[in-house]
DNA sequence: AGATATTCCTGGAGGC
DNA sequence: TGCCTCCAGGAATATC
């Protein structure tokens, strides 16, 4: 279930292993994910050097030495292996061949990943995309985007217009370390609170990342998979537990999503 | 425009 | 053992 941290970490590892290498060749053993493959993809790509990783939201840039840049969404379960040895695992979508001689393999079992292809500063599935959460997103930004809405906060929290990156776990876990109630409206939330907000979804996403960082290596696997990492989380899966205030944490549905929460110190 | 439900897909868990 | 149902996840899409 990549978050931003986990794509993070993904596309440190892709920009280390990717960078300066030429595409000699792609394999597509499918249609498509998502959605299909865009057309020619193989023969747009194969001898371009790869000049950047870049991550915006949840999808991955990768740019071309002529101006095109790849986009890589993992969607629930997509992972990609750097120099791998074998490429025909059953969920093995897509093979990239380097001039370095290693093999990328993308694997995904559900399918729910996007691969595409673009030139210019403008993708259908980025352009309605909100702020970033570690660029110079601010309080009184989210506290605007919340003052007309009635919906719960935490499925504003997972509205990538409000903001991107914040999945259902870290959506889960910054609103229990800011103390407020996943069922409070959004219009509800006061100022004071939502500098609260802003801080935590700052703060646990950037531990995230550098505990992704950090073990970038062990994460990475023998094979080199890129998928994501396990964080300590206090809230999420963790129905029964007992909370630190004494409490405990229960498990609610919203959206047809999972919400674990502390009736007891989240007002 | 905002809110809500549905859709894609597979694997793993639990029930019987 | 095997079948059935449910659930997980991101985000577009459709419908109200």
């Amino acid at each position: 279930m990549p978050e931003l941290p986990e794509v993070e970490t993904v596309r440190t590892g892709l920009a280390s292993s990717w960078i300066g290498k030429r595409i000699d060749g792609v394999e597509l053993k499918r249609d498509g994910l998502r959605f299909p493959f865009p057309k020619g993809l193989e023969k747009r790509i194969s001898g371009r050097v790869i000049r950047n990783v870049r991550r915006r939201a949840k999808y991955l840039l990768i740019d071309l030495d002529n101006s095109d840049i790849l986009l890589s969404h993992l969607g629930m379960s997509g992972k990609w292996t750097l120099d791998a040895t074998e490429s025909d695992g059953k969920h093995d979508h897509v093979v990239i061949y380097l001039d370095d001689g290693t093999m990328s393999v993308y694997n995904d079992p559900r399918r729910f990943g996007v691969l595409d292809i673009f030139n210019g500063d403008s993708h259908k599935l980025l352009d309605h995309l909100g702020p970033e959460p570690l660029g110079n997103w601010t309080h009184e930004d989210l506290f605007s985007k919340l003052r007309n809405r009635k919906s719960p906060i935490k499925i504003c929290l997972l509205d990538q217009k409000v903001v991107v990156g914040v999945g259902n776990i870290y959506a889960c876990e910054a609103l229990y370390r800011s103390k407020i109630s996943p069922k409070r409206k959004a219009c509800t939330i006061k100022k004071k609170e939502c500098k609260k907000l802003v801080d935590e979804i700052k703060n646990i996403l950037a531990e995230a990342i550098r505990v992704g960082g950090s073990s970038l290596r062990d994460f990475a696997g023998a094979d080199g998979a890129l998928g994501y990492f396990i964080h300590q989380f206090k809230v999420y899966d963790k129905e029964g537990n007992e909370c630190e205030c004494g409490g405990t944490i229960e498990r609610l549905v919203q959206s047809n999503r999972s919400t674990f929460w502390c009736k007891s110190c989240q007002k």
